[in-house]
DNA sequence: ATTGCTGAAAGG
């Protein structure tokens, strides 16, 4: 079987996401897995009572129905008169489904979306994405600040099995040093959320209180910046929203929101694959012994379920790239009707319910920053001068 | 994008 691989598995630390290297036999294993799997699960299951939200079931419901029957057709097309139907939709199709199918959308994809949503159409439509030099900076010091309390090891990943444990695992990892030690960093989620979507994101930083009354662990996040000022409404605004996220999809994980089936379900993962060796081989020695992937995502449930949830109050701090000094911290009560209106309102691009909007008039400083100003017709009417 | 972009966040 390894015969097949092109290229020898690659090293990565256990705390980065790795190379996904599948060979042909495989990849025709986990299909076969798969579409066994399939016949036995229905279309949308789902972990919440979707009644209060009958707009999104339906979404979702057509958007699994979709690539079910995008599956099928693709054996008939030869001999049908489906193909020309089938293509046509393309353009159509809600960018979840596009651009999201089979990943789950990012906390970033919510918190660019809220940025700009036509930048965030455009970065798809378009393609390149850019990155600069405070971002770069910005990166470096988030390195920093992870290194500080996790030794990175090298672990061999050879599947997107692999690559999911690994994350899981790390969550796992995370938590134990977070309930140790207080505090973690750059712990990854992945969870179902009330609207019936998919999330995948990296919270920064967590802190557990002091105190024995206070129990819940702080979310917290670092915005380093080029200019010693802390950031103008609209962006801590977007810090805000970030923070949210994480709270909300923490607390529905710790809940117990979490279906196993839907997980694999979702991201196409066969639960009884084996892990690879090296895999394996870590999770004995971080005390979590496991054989394949339905093992760690067990694990995974145990250990959030055994949490509290966050904290009401989030932390946002900002940091002056110059010199890491703080500029100032923004410290803020999770506020559960904000989040859901901003979520919904992004969800309603995702889905494809409407037209990409313009950032709204005073904030079309934001276009000076964006890669797309020159075809955008917003940035127009934004002010050089401010 | 006719499976991408190893991946979420990085700053504005």
């Amino acid at each position: 079987m390894s015969g097949s691989l092109s290229e020898s598995p690659l090293n990565k630390s256990v705390r980065e996401i790795p190379i996904e290297i599948v060979s042909e036999e495989e990849m025709a294993l986990i299909e076969a897995a798969l579409s066994a799997a399939r016949s036995s699960i229905p279309a949308i299951l789902s972990p919440f009572e979707f009644h209060r939200n009958a707009r999104s079931i339906q979404s979702i419901t057509a958007l699994s129905k979709r690539s079910l029957s995008g599956r099928t057709v693709l054996d008939i097309e030869d001999s049908g008169d489906f193909a020309s139907t089938q293509k046509k939709g393309k353009e159509a199709e809600p960018f979840l489904h596009r651009f999201r199918r089979k990943k789950g959308l990012s906390v970033t994809d919510i918190t660019g979306t809220e940025w700009c949503e036509k930048q965030m159409e455009s970065i798809h439509l378009r393609g390149k994405r850019k990155t600069n030099k405070a971002m770069e900076a910005g990166s470096a010091r988030h390195k920093k600040l992870e290194e500080e309390i996790v030794r990175k090891v090298q672990v061999c990943v050879k599947s997107k099995e692999d690559a999911w444990a690994l994350k899981l695992l790390n969550f796992i990892v995370g938590v134990n040093q977070l309930l140790f030690e207080g505090l973690t960093r750059e712990l990854p989620l992945v969870g179902f959320t009330e609207e019936g979507i998919w999330m995948v994101g990296v919270i920064d930083e967590i802190r557990m209180p002091a105190t024995e009354t206070d129990r819940n662990p702080m979310l917290v996040d670092t915005k380093t910046r080029v200019r010693d000022t802390l950031p103008a409404e609209p962006q801590r605004r977007n810090g805000r929203l970030q923070l949210m996220c994480y709270k909300y999809m923490w607390d529905n994980l710790v809940a117990g929101h979490f279906s196993s089936k839907q997980f694999f379900y979702f991201f196409t993962l066969n639960p009884h694959s084996v892990l690879s060796e090296d895999i394996r081989e870590r999770t004995a020695d971080s005390g979590f012994p496991v054989e394949t992937l339905d093992d760690m995502v067990r694990l995974y449930r145990n250990t959030f379920s055994m949490l509290p949830p966050a904290h009401d109050q989030l932390l946002l701090r900002y940091e002056f790239q110059k010199d890491n000094s703080l500029l100032g911290e923004d410290q803020f009560a999770f506020d559960s009707d904000l989040l859901k209106n901003q979520l919904q309102g992004c969800l309603e691009f995702w889905l494809g319910e409407r037209e990409a909007c313009y950032t709204p008039e005073e904030e079309r400083w934001k276009c000076r920053f964006c890669q797309f100003v020159s075809i955008c017709p917003a940035a127009a009417t934004s002010d050089p001068d401010i």
